[in-house]
RNA sequence: CGGGGUGUAGUUCAGUUGGCUAGAACGCACGGUUUGGGACCGUGAGGUCGUCGGUUCAAGUCCGACCACCCCGACCA
């Protein structure tokens, strides 16, 4: 491609924008934006998009993965079947001016391809098999951020497997999971990719499995523990606290304290002239057995819900409204305490509270707050200490006792064992070799070109601009030509002979623009390989050759520089995938 | 959805206490000089000052509503 012909030039002047990620591929014509979450891939974007999905594709057909093209105008039957027309907040809904039919664009396809594959899954033959797409994809956002991180419309490549057994659903995810690996590899960013357990979310019980790529365009948490080898996203996050205070104090006598209108445990512990770990958090949730839980947490820390609906089986938690709360407690909202709650509300107690002494807690009677109270004499000790707080930095694994590494970072891929789930919603069963029905068991797998590009773009730049890995640069070779005499001709035989050899150049033919600028231009687009025709480096009898990353290029014969170019291109590859 | 910020040329921005024909830089076009790290001279084109309404002799400037974008938070397969 010649740069006088390509549309989407760079930009000189643009917005220094927040995230790395957007204010460079703005300005080296990858992106532009129609709106918050919505972008254009100019050319030379949407040629790092097309190599990263060819990635993917390969990726995915080599685990026996069968491409195909779901719809993405959904009707609603689907969604109202498994309840998620109405609970998917992300969901756009729409209807039909014409058949006043209810529409949505689709988010993620279990509502698609469960009932596809019911159509044609009745045998135990029929199974295992794998069909995945690459398309776009839809989520209303309620807040779109971060360049290409959070996006409304997106590319997705979403997989789903069909078992005839819940061991060979594991056996498979654990190869998909390999095979996403390979494509972080490949990508060049499995040095700082983390895979993460997660919530499975409405989806399974079982954890999940998050590719989560460190960097600032990220939005989620992860706790990395070294000596165990494992990570956790925040949701799910086991954690001991640091250190404990008021340990080994002598009991004092309790006190309920006056103290009106006080928000928040900053406030209180400030009043009480106490520490802030002296504090207790105590909420109450209602579930959906209808019955109301006490849980309590240390003042500095919150309660992380995720945890706490595994710690106590419940499926569904709210916090109790302040009525309920009032009737409960007999206080109003904000004196709630594990003490003389009516005996029909459970009580849950986090381990930050464990071998405290002297603390303070919620007195269930409207502005006044008990301190010095200890367990065993004013409150009957806890049968259990659990793990439901948030975790935070600092903290430290429960397994070993080691700090926690706290990682931001960006999910850029996410596979689900969905088990029975949407087998059951939609009746997905086949007949085994006895005769007899048994259930498909599934499995998802998602993964998102988009957050790729941001990721890289966002880790692997420098102050002037991008450096693509050489699997998904837009072109393997950027020329520049630097006027002068017949230098043009003699380029233009360069990059003829380079296409011929089906090298994929990108090549500044400008006249008007200066050498300082096509440099620049150069840095900003981050193409691995440059050559220079010029002057200089025709008297001394070649191109120069420089990569994005050296500081210093080498001279090449001109006879010799498709070969130089070809080993090049095949070293960076291998350096890629070596590691 | 809550809090904060911004909206003026293609882009990034300036525009005083409300005052005459709305500015700069970059970009663009033309002519010329340049070519190893964002060159220079000259000429020129380019504006519904986000939208609607209000106050005023007079509104880019003041007031109101709305819209959009950016940031923080809540939310998030």
């Amino acid at each position: 491609m010649k740069y006088t012909q390509l549309f989407g030039k760079t930009q000189k002047e643009s917005r220094e924008l927040e995230t790395k990620n957007m204010t460079l591929l703005s300005k080296g014509g990858f992106i532009n934006q129609h709106m918050a979450g919505v972008y254009t891939y100019l050319p030379l974007g949407y040629r790092v998009v097309a190599k990263i999905e060819d990635i993917i594709r390969d990726e995915m057909n080599k685990v026996n993965g069968q491409e195909l093209r779901l719809p993405s105008l959904h009707s609603a039957r689907n969604w109202k079947q498994t309840g998620r027309w109405d609970t998917h907040d992300t969901l756009f809904r729409f209807k039909s001016y014409y058949s006043k039919l209810d529409l949505a664009f689709c988010p993620t396809h279990e509502e698609l391809v469960t009932p596809l594959a019911k159509e044609y899954t009745f045998s135990y033959k029929d199974l295992p098999f794998s069909l995945y797409q690459i398309q776009t994809k839809f989520r209303d956002e309620k807040r779109p951020t971060l360049g290409l991180s959070r996006l409304r419309e997106f590319r997705m490549k979403d997989m789903y497997s069909f078992h005839a057994s819940r061991e060979d659903l594991y056996d498979y995810y654990e190869e998909v999971k390999q095979a996403y690996w390979n494509i972080f590899k490949r990508v060049g960013l499995d040095d700082i990719t983390y895979i993460t357990l997660a919530s499975g979310g409405d989806f399974t019980d079982e954890y999940s499995h998050e590719f989560q790529t460190a960097g600032r365009n990220g939005q989620d948490l992860i706790f990395h523990c070294k000596s165990c080898n494992i990570t956790y996203n925040r949701e799910v996050a086991p954690s001991k606290i640091p250190s404990q205070c008021c340990t080994g104090e002598k009991e004092k006598p309790m006190k309920a304290v006056l103290g009106k209108g006080i928000k928040g445990v900053e406030e209180l512990a400030k009043f009480l002239k106490i520490e802030v770990e002296r504090t207790t958090k105590t909420l109450l949730y209602e579930t959906e057995k209808e019955n109301v839980i006490a849980v309590a947490v240390r003042g500095d820390y919150n309660v992380n819900e995720e945890k706490l609906k595994k710690v106590t089986g419940y499926k569904e938690l709210k916090l109790a409204s302040k009525e309920r709360v009032k009737k409960v407690t007999g206080a109003e909202i904000g004196y709630a305490g594990i003490v003389d709650l009516p005996e029909d509300i459970e009580v849950y107690v986090d381990d930050s509270l464990k071998s405290r002494k002297n603390f303070e807690c919620g007195a269930n009677k409207t502005d006044y707050h008990n301190i010095n109270v200890n367990f065993g004499r004013d409150l009957p000790k806890p049968k259990k200490y659990l793990d439901f707080k948030l975790s935070r930095e600092g903290d430290i694994c429960p397994k070993c006792g080691q700090k926690y590494e706290v990682i931001r970072a960006l999910e850029n891929g996410n596979i689900f064992p969905l088990e029975k789930k949407f087998s059951k919603f939609f009746n997905l069963y086949y007949t085994d070799k006895e005769g007899t029905e048994q259930i498909v068991y599934m499995g998802c797998y998602g993964i998102g070109p988009d957050r790729i590009i941001s990721s890289i773009v966002e880790n692997k730049s420098d102050d002037k601009g991008i450096i693509w890995p050489i699997t998904i640069t837009p072109y393997y070779v950027h020329l520049i030509s630097l006027e002068d005499g017949d230098i043009k001709s003699k380029a233009n035989d360069l990059y003829d002979s380079l296409l011929k050899e089906g090298i994929e150049i990108l090549w500044d033919d400008r006249d008007d623009a200066s050498a300082g600028e096509k440099f620049n231009d150069a840095d900003l687009i981050g193409i691995p390989i440059r050559i220079i025709i010029s002057k200089r480096s025709l008297s001394r009898d070649g191109v120069e050759m420089k990569l994005r990353t050296e500081k210093e290029g080498e001279i090449i014969e001109l006879d010799k520089v498709v070969d130089v170019i070809k080993q090049k291109i095949e070293l960076l590859k291998k350096e890629l995938e070596k590691k």
